[in-house]
DNA sequence: ACAACTATTCTACGCGTGTAGAATTAAGAA
DNA sequence: TTCTTAATTCTACACGCGTAGAATAGTTGT
């Protein structure tokens, strides 16, 4: 059941993965030494933990993904509704608001209320 | 910088906290006893946790909240959005609404309407 | 076959969190 | 003051995750 979850970090190496997939070890391991300064081996144990969880496969090095993104995010943003605002969006969406400091772009703005409108009960 | 973090149970039983605040220590642990099925200690260890790491205070047995529900809340939907939706909203909504799954309440998507609407910079 | 380099696994440590028994302390009843 | 009960702390163990050195296996050029 928490076979989903995943950590910061392998997050993050998650979306080099989603970004570059399919892609090799020793690449990976580059990109990601560039950009969080990584070492090798963190990166290797990280890529045996996520293939173990069974979010990536690695074959002859060569890595690719088995879960897509929107699925992982997905489950995140679910999680995060039901556990802290009681499943209510409104809820997530005012507190991630809150009073007066945040602002919406207008195109931000559209876009939630066209994904809104779409996703509304009539 | 990590100070603001709270695990899940800790969540749990904040929730109680700001529900009942004040509350004796006592009637604290009895009532996640019911809810939880925590014994006691468990929920004495996370009192101490919590106000070491200045959630709340226990006053002669009497617990009381320091931060507010709405602090905490704001702090992880922030997180959340940042970390795992590049910071827009929009992102985090349409993950959570997904593809025609999920549907809206007429009266969730007003209140996002409205929401949205005083948000939306002119 | 051997050197040299790459890939992968093993092992390990620290920290946070969930969980709770054991021990200790404080407070009230008798 | 002593017995009892409630409150609190101590100690501990497990697990997940971040991190990475050491060891091992695999590949390739010569």
């Amino acid at each position: 059941m928490k076979d989903n979850s995943i950590g910061e970090s392998e997050f993050k190496l998650m979306e080099q993965i989603w970004d570059h997939s399919p892609i090799s070890s020793g690449e990976l391991s580059d990109i990601c030494e560039q950009i969080h300064g990584w070492k090798k081996t963190t990166v290797y144990t990280m890529i045996k933990r996520l293939s173990d969880k069974g979010f990536i496969a690695n074959n002859k090095s060569i890595i690719t993904y088995l879960v897509r993104r929107e699925e992982v995010q997905q489950q995140q943003s679910e999680e995060m509704v039901t556990k802290n605002f009681q499943g209510s969006l409104p809820n997530f969406v005012n507190s991630f608001l809150g009073n007066g400091n945040k602002s919406l772009s207008k195109d931000d703005a559209a876009k939630l209320m066209d994904m809104i409108a779409k996703h509304t009960e009539k």
